[in-house]
DNA sequence: GCGACAG
DNA sequence: ATCTTGTCGC
């Protein structure tokens, strides 16, 4: 596991982390299709937390997009670089996240956040600033509506309902189960809200979650249980 | 001004 | 995110 300290300049108010997603905002590439869903890889990202030892872990895992096999994966650790704010999750979590992305032994293809990207109060969320940080499509897929509203999509699974910021549309409520609460996707960096949709769609054949998810979360939780094992066996 | 608020 | 046992159901 690759260690990591939060980068210099790092933002060190919410002030100063709200001008860097101000600044760039610009550089999201929205016009572009991404990668089809079914070819190449796709991969999962997610961070684990002991805010008591002030200890952050990050994992990748990178499957085969046709078979949703594992392909390779990495973890990261690192310290706390922000502390939680709401629409400013991203400066909590990314110097890990891109610790673990380039620990990995090949291309990560699309990636899928935990998270959000346009849907974000200033339309710069956790994913999109991953894009633009690395240059990689990537996407946002959400437990939560954070504060947008939706109507509720038809019960079927692959039903979707517009994700509103007031009349514009942000995101998509994707139902990945039948009758069960949707996720919340939106766009990252260099992929369509179709596309995305149809992603998540593909990689969710069975539980709520896309697997890149289930995987990036099992394997940074596994990750930081060790590590903090090993920092009190000392 | 107060509360809500991705993880 | 994280704290946390059992339990109902496929």
């Amino acid at each position: 596991m690759t260690t990591v300290r939060t980068p210099a300049g790092w933002p060190a108010t919410e002030e100063e982390a709200r001008a860097v997603q101000d600044a760039l905002r610009a550089k999201v590439v929205l016009d572009e299709p991404g990668p089809p869903p079914g070819t190449g890889h796709v991969t999962g990202v997610d961070v684990a937390y002991d805010d008591e030892r002030d200890v952050v872990v990050a994992a990748a895992v990178v499957l085969d997009a046709a078979t949703l096999a594992v392909v390779a994966e990495s973890t990261a650790v690192g310290r706390v670089s922000f502390p939680y704010v709401p629409g400013l999750l991203a400066f909590r979590e990314i110097p890990t996240v891109l610790a673990a992305l380039k620990a990995l032994p090949c291309a990560p293809g699309l990636v899928v956040c935990d998270g959000y990207g346009r849907a974000h109060p200033r339309r710069f969320g956790l994913a999109s600033h991953l894009g633009v940080l690395t240059g990689l499509p990537t996407i946002g897929v959400a437990k939560n509506p954070f504060t947008f509203t939706y109507d509720e999509p038809a019960a079927p699974r692959g039903s979707t309902a517009p994700l509103l910021a007031g009349t514009e549309e942000v995101g998509r409520a994707l139902r990945t189960r039948d009758a069960v609460k949707p996720v919340f996707v939106s766009v990252g960096h260099r992929v369509s809200l179709d596309n995305a949709c149809a992603h998540t769609l593909a990689l969710a054949p069975a539980y709520r979650l896309p697997e890149t998810t289930r995987r990036a979360d099992a394997l940074c939780r596994r990750a930081l249980r060790e590590a903090a094992r090993a920092l009190t066996a000392d």
